[in-house]
DNA sequence: TCAAGTTGTCTATTATCATAGACAACTTCA
DNA sequence: TGAAGTTGTCTATGATAATAGACAACTTGA
């Protein structure tokens, strides 16, 4: 590692200098359609090789956030996407609108037990079976949100297997009989990214996400699935309707 | 990279490891003092190998979370710091659809001119003065937002006087003649606090904050105030109504 | 047209990351 | 005492990270 860095911190040093020019994006300092510095002055500032400047730029330019111009230079190509929050929002519609592609992967399926708080939210008993879903969530090649989703296992049997084969929320419903339903309750807040949940949404360490907790009813107020997600608030930024 | 990660996210696996492992210290899984789990059962929990389970111990041994002994076990050395993810404290009515009662303390009052953001927010021409109202609110006797407002200096003269006696948005605009208002639009998105407001908010630095911009305006939709504030995400969680 | 500056591609070298297997040293408990 | 289970240490191998230098291909502006 260049700079003071003397013990490894097991973050690569092209992924350092990659959050670092995502930053100065997200924070305006290169405005969208801007050039960038070149690559020599940019490995110049961080003290490391063009070569590892270019690693950077390559992760950057494959999530979309950039373009490289051969002769000429690298420019910042995205924004931050818009979110409305109002009952009925769903993923597809938001990027869909927006002219970007939704695309939901399934990371992780898993069995697990209703604690209080899941029990309270979806109208069980504590320990009630449990069906976990894992999913990423990206608006064109950038990961967008991570969502943990509990569903209750005796009314949605083999919903893992379902959401790998439809990759959405709306659909798995469907699958079970279930063509409408409203969203119950979201509360939001924020927090720092974990290690894991960074690497999958490709976030540098230490960075804010928005933390957003939902219930899903069906018409008659049944309580369906439970949601926390996480938001990288730097690509993502919440438009609350009201009236 | 393990699991099904494909593409290298540029974070060491031992990292993620260590992560982790501090992360279910922090949340008290693995309580001070107790035995972690064996570094076989570790790497086969995270699929990897023991030695790489090794470095991410030795790491969180060199920061003096833990302590191996040989033939027996790894142990938890410290007290964890504990901090709740989310208090339960209620904000709705701050940022729901009222939003409308800011009784707070004024920190400053000064001039301002409109940038190009405030001034199509304000719908006001670049360069139009403004007053910037900076206040801070508290909850009992902990901190919890810091705004900071702008209204027209040609409309409201004196605004910054007027709030340091009224102590609320409200009464100000009242005290203009404005006797009824509404809120346009509210943006959430987070990000990391700053000195200043770390200072004032009584926060470390490096810790998240909830970024709420928002636009009040009156029943002709004219726009009146608009206001950037910044809540400590570690105290507050925004509750969004809908239906 | 030409020079300067940009990104793209190639070879090469060294260090770190991650895996794998084997065995030693030690603790615990029956 | 002995077996099972734990951490500690060694060697080895392949993949990735980071550095370094050279040159090609292209754009820009004088």
């Amino acid at each position: 590692m260049s700079l003071q860095d003397t013990t490894s911190s097991g973050v690569a040093l092209w992924r350092l200098v990659a959050d670092g020019i995502e930053r100065g994006i997200a924070e305006g300092r290169f405005a969208a359609g801007e050039k960038l510095p070149g690559e020599m002055e940019i490995a110049e500032t961080y003290r490391v090789n063009r070569h590892t400047v270019r690693r950077a730029l390559a992760a950057l330019a494959e999530r979309g956030l950039v373009r490289a111009e051969r002769g000429s230079g690298t420019y910042v190509e995205v924004q931050k996407i818009a979110y409305p929050l109002r009952s009925r929002t769903r993923f597809s519609e938001i990027v869909g609108a927006g002219g970007r592609e939704p695309r939901g992967q399934l990371i992780d399926a898993s069995e697990d037990v209703a604690s209080r708080e899941l029990a309270r939210e979806l109208g069980l008993k504590v320990g009630a079976p449990l069906v976990r879903i894992e999913s990423l969530r990206f608006a064109d090649r950038a990961p967008i949100c991570i969502s943990t989703s509990w569903l209750s296992a005796e009314r949605f049997p083999g919903a893992g297997e379902v959401f790998a084969s439809v990759r959405s929320m709306t659909k798995l419903l469907e699958h079970f009989g279930i063509r409408d339903y409203r969203r119950a309750s979201t509360r939001i807040t924020a927090g720092i990214v974990d290690a894991t949940d960074a690497a999958r949404l490709d976030l540098a360490l230490g960075r804010p996400i928005l933390v957003v907790d939902s219930t899903d009813v069906d018409p008659d107020d049944k309580p369906l699935v439970t949601k926390r997600s996480r938001f990288a608030a730097e690509r993502v930024e919440f438009l609350v309707e009201n009236g």
